[in-house]
DNA sequence: CATGAATGAGCTTTCATTCAT
DNA sequence: AATGAATGAAAGCTCATTCAT
């Protein structure tokens, strides 16, 4: 009894996993559903018991592995009160989530974007959920007095996000390292600190350059 | 002889153009070739005349905006010697460039990740050397002693136009404009020159927000 | 014991009942059988206990639909000597199992053609018989010199089943009704009758049209 | 050039031959695309050059026999006047033309009744356009004091035609024959004739059974 | 008997690419 | 150089049937 149901999960568990090694490897297009079906250890019919579509596949797994970085960046902000503190460790969890689950963020990286604009009807509502904690990192900033009001959290969101979602398809993309993802996390948070503090003696804090 | 050279040039003209409106409403992958040729006013063979297959389009298409790219941005950099401004401009050249030829920026967002991926044996060079104009700027100002020596110029170029790229993915996905892109240049810049000035002397200049 | 069979009659009935629905409205490869178990409310696999597979739900439909038409004819004949009043008697008791039976109407107008060819092995034999009743009825007319001895009853059987079926198909694919299905059962059975009889006296007779 | 056009036709008609054949053979939801395409002796991809899809190539069929058979009727009624004679001609021709065409019989026999049902949006014009002719000719009758006026010329059309697709049936369905096309004709003929005249001197000269 | 998850063969249709004209 | 009809491989998805429970 509770080895069928484990059976049942084990199946969507599995499909999604063979998704995401083939969606990570030919990207969306050029994966055949068979392959997953393949990798999966299962029929190809029996995909469909647990998907609509090819779409779902996609979408289901965009789902999956954002509901795992909220929740994994949650665990990490928890108990910090100062939002430099806060931004400084999301571009390090982001940034070692990356590289400890590369074949997710080849995805999110490379299928997100046609998603947002070819997947009928969808809209990336986890994604959304995760970028909008940035946002309220730098509204609570401002909210302190820490972060210049004058910035909009929303184009600071927007440039933080997309500093390290840049440094992430360096990641992803090529093989060479030339530095950590610590130190890239530490630059790229300092840069913003530093450009976003409110005077001179938070400038002069946040830019103790290691 | 020189008609022939014209009208074929007109039709690779045409049979680009078409590609670039078809790729920008539908993605790569959903185009059909007999589109472009339809929009191109040309026969689906002809098509092949000029291009090696579907793929050779985007490409061509990718050095051709680039091309253009960079002269626009070279031209609007021209006689500019301080790198604080050169960032500025930078900035506010590629986000009016994203919104003043949006169809581009749409295949560039969208369809330059994939390429990266999956178009075999493609390396684009030409955005490469783009962005290599940003390491330049960057390491400019650490040898002219304006900018941090400890920032690595490939992380704060990655950083950098990071922040801008997703600016304009929000540009060109959405269809809300809460601020202009001169404002979103602005901040951008104010951002990283305050984050990679060298003093707090250098830290106050860049600081005038507007 | 009894119970299991009752309740196992009950399964074949039901199984065969959401089977008359479905194939009624979609027609017999448009159907799924997951369909017809959902309308029994049974599971899939329990129409494989009842039935060999899809074509044997429709033969056995078939059989039962026939096996209640004849009877009912049989009983509607019963008693009656005059061929020329079972005539008319079969056509009214056709059509008015027709109107009074839909779905099944529909499922033998369509889908028994379809079966006489590509049915492999199956002759609807008691469409067969039935058929046979038409036959009896005017070489029995004959015997008692009633019907014209030139007459060959196969060909009267075809004319006369043809003419009701032709009028059954109107009724069941056409939502108008301009007539009665009795005026329809008067009319055929006095052409027939008239065309039929072997004199003017008979002819009048048979001609006293309502 | 000439040569071309004929070609393009060609593979029109070659695609219907062979459509003909396969749907003949096999009936329409049991028939493969492909193997129209073998025996066209196309490629598969050529047919959806010529038609949408597989429901558009049986209708096409309809049209194109129906088209055909039309003009042979009305070839054969021409210039005749008697509306009696004008039925006798219509069973005999529409009887005639099953047996020398009982391919194309036997896919408007069998799948005519589908399509009413299940091909959407199809409506078989030309089909009913063939049945009005009876109608016509009916009325026509009694418009001429011929036929009896009491009779409902959209009945008698249903059950002379009705009577004749019957016999087609047994002609398209079974191998054996116990009498000629020409005696089938002539007996239902004779049948409606005597059963729908006006009066007994007509009823006398109708009947002169062969 | 009953279930219903799993299977996988098989189908229609699409579309990049070719090539005879 | 230009055409566009023809190609045919390829893939997503369905659904009748099975079988372990």
């Amino acid at each position: 009894m509770k080895k069928d149901k484990a059976a049942k999960s084990d199946k969507y568990r599995k499909i999604l996993d063979g998704a995401l090694k083939v969606f990570a490897k030919k990207g969306f297009y050029q994966s055949k559903v068979s392959e997953i079906a393949r990798l999966a250890d299962v029929a190809d019919g029996t995909i469909y018991l647990y998907f609509r579509n090819k779409d779902d596949i996609l979408i289901s797994l965009f789902e999956d592995v954002m509901h795992y970085a909220i929740r994994r960046l949650e665990e990490a902000l928890a108990g910090e009160e100062d939002p430099r503190r806060k931004l400084e460790i999301f571009a390090l969890t982001h940034l070692s989530m990356i590289e400890s689950n590369r074949e997710a963020a080849e995805i999110l990286q490379v299928e997100v974007r046609q998603s947002s604009k070819f997947l009928k009807d969808y809209h990336n509502e986890k994604f959304i959920q995760y970028l909008g904690m940035i946002t309220d990192i730098v509204a609570e900033g401002q909210a302190k007095g820490i972060f210049r009001p004058e910035i909009k959290p929303e184009i600071a969101r927007r440039a933080f996000f997309g500093a390290l979602d840049e440094m992430s398809l360096y990641w992803v993309l090529s093989s060479r390292r030339d530095y950590s993802i610590e130190t890239a996390a530490r630059q790229i948070s300092k840069i913003f600190l530093a450009g976003m503090v409110v005077n001179n003696e938070e400038a002069k804090e946040a830019a103790k350059w290691n």
